[in-house]
DNA sequence: CGTAATCTTGAGTCCAATCAACCAATGTGG
DNA sequence: CCACATTGGTTGATTGGACTCAAGATTACG
């Protein structure tokens, strides 16, 4: 009810597919339950199949698949307003990845019959899910490219440019913004070893091109950084 | 009405979902138009948006990005049974990757709305096809993680592996199957060099594991494999 | 303050890319 | 039928990017 801090599950999901008055109100009234999570804590565990869908509402997470000897890849990043396990098929299938809070989180449980039936009324709603929904395969996409075929330097480049991009929200690309992650964990994310992503951060803020440190990155020169990259953002755009 | 060769549609949405009588035939009048396309035809250019989806009866092809460089990376492979676009989100993204024939294909073409009229009709499809879409993102996801994790060796082991496993269609993987793609798109796959490529695979046969010739491959001993590949087919299970 | 993460730096190694031929199979046209 | 071009595969030598190992500097934190 309160309208003050507009529920990021709408506002991101607002910038895939416009929403009506009706809607929005229909998406404040999915959410069951908000828990917060500490960091490292498993909003949905490998090798179980999800019983209920969750919107992450503040923190950040990560689909991520660990190995037995300690090795890790982080699949994908998610942000405020992200919904997991939203795609119905998911309730049928072991989950071949856990997911994972990156920081202290803040989380709302969605009954999957309520989302169901939700989305079955409302089909602004459905169809700004699905523009999600695709919009995360086709990150996903575009990270396999990242690491199949850019060399560290530029695959660092091409990953902080596509977060300055989502971060921003469609406005045009933050300069500066929050990276709530580790070296280590970048280094999850990029297959690349800590101390490698140490040497290459290094470079792109000696190059001037990109600044990250503390968690903060600063795009310092955004043209170029793309040019280098071969970043282009229409995979991000709806 | 001919039963003689059963549709691959039908028999690989089956696998993944119990189909009624009805939902088969319900398949069978969703086809527009059948037609054969050359290898190297695109069945879906980069930057168009689909206005129909697709399926694939017969030979295999992939989802590939270009660069202006004349490098390429394999995102996804297709083979006969497999449905293209068929995420309403599509219709209304630009694609960010092309959908090209790696030999000459069969493809019958579905209008889009006739699809959505079907799978409202049929539950069960529906679910079957739900299945697929949420198959080919575990696929995408696997492919992340050999990427980003695995060196070269162990990277192909896995990819012949994966493959073992959906050529045979869940009977336990196959021990002799086709894969029609030459070394250079192997490594378009990979993320490797067609030279590595090659040294890869002579490795595999000597060692005795898998042998790729002439577009067939031998699994000579999968077990060994799986180990070394680290390889688990929970991911390719309805 | 002390302990633990995280970050940083350096030296050495190895995997995979690059560069460059060469071979085999196939196909084309004169 | 044979010269020739083309494509895919094979091999060797060399280079270089990223990993490994190891130690030290910083920062965060109880």
């Amino acid at each position: 009810m309160s309208e003050s801090p507009a529920s990021p599950l709408v506002s991101k999901l607002e910038r895939l597919s416009p929403l009506t008055e009706t809607d929005r109100r229909a998406v404040a009234d999915l959410v069951d339950d908000e828990i917060w999570l500490a960091e490292g804590q498993n909003l949905c565990a490998e090798g179980r199949a999800p019983d209920a869908v969750c919107a992450l509402l503040a923190g950040w997470a990560c689909r991520c698949k660990d190995f037995r000897d300690g090795r890790r890849q982080i699949i994908a990043l998610l942000t405020p307003g992200d919904l997991i396990g939203c795609d119905e098929a998911g309730a049928s299938r072991k989950a071949d990845h856990a997911v994972r809070a990156l920081t202290r989180v803040r989380v709302a449980w969605i009954p999957r019959p309520r989302l169901r039936a939700t989305l079955a009324e409302h089909r602004g709603l459905a169809s700004a899910v699905r523009m999600a929904v695709a919009m995360e395969e086709a990150i996903l996409r575009a990270w396999l490219v990242n690491l199949g075929q850019r060399p560290a330097y530029q695959r660092m480049a091409f990953f902080l440019c596509e977060m300055a991009e989502r971060v921003s929200g469609g406005t045009g690309g933050a300069e500066r913004f929050a990276l709530p992650l580790t070296q280590q964990t970048l280094a999850c994310v990029l297959g690349l070893t800590p101390v490698h992503v140490n040497r290459v951060l290094q470079r792109l803020r000696s190059e001037g091109l990109v600044d990250f440190h503390n968690g903060m990155v600063t795009m310092r020169d955004p043209v170029r950084t793309w040019a280098l990259a071969g970043f282009d953002n229409e995979y991000l755009v709806a």
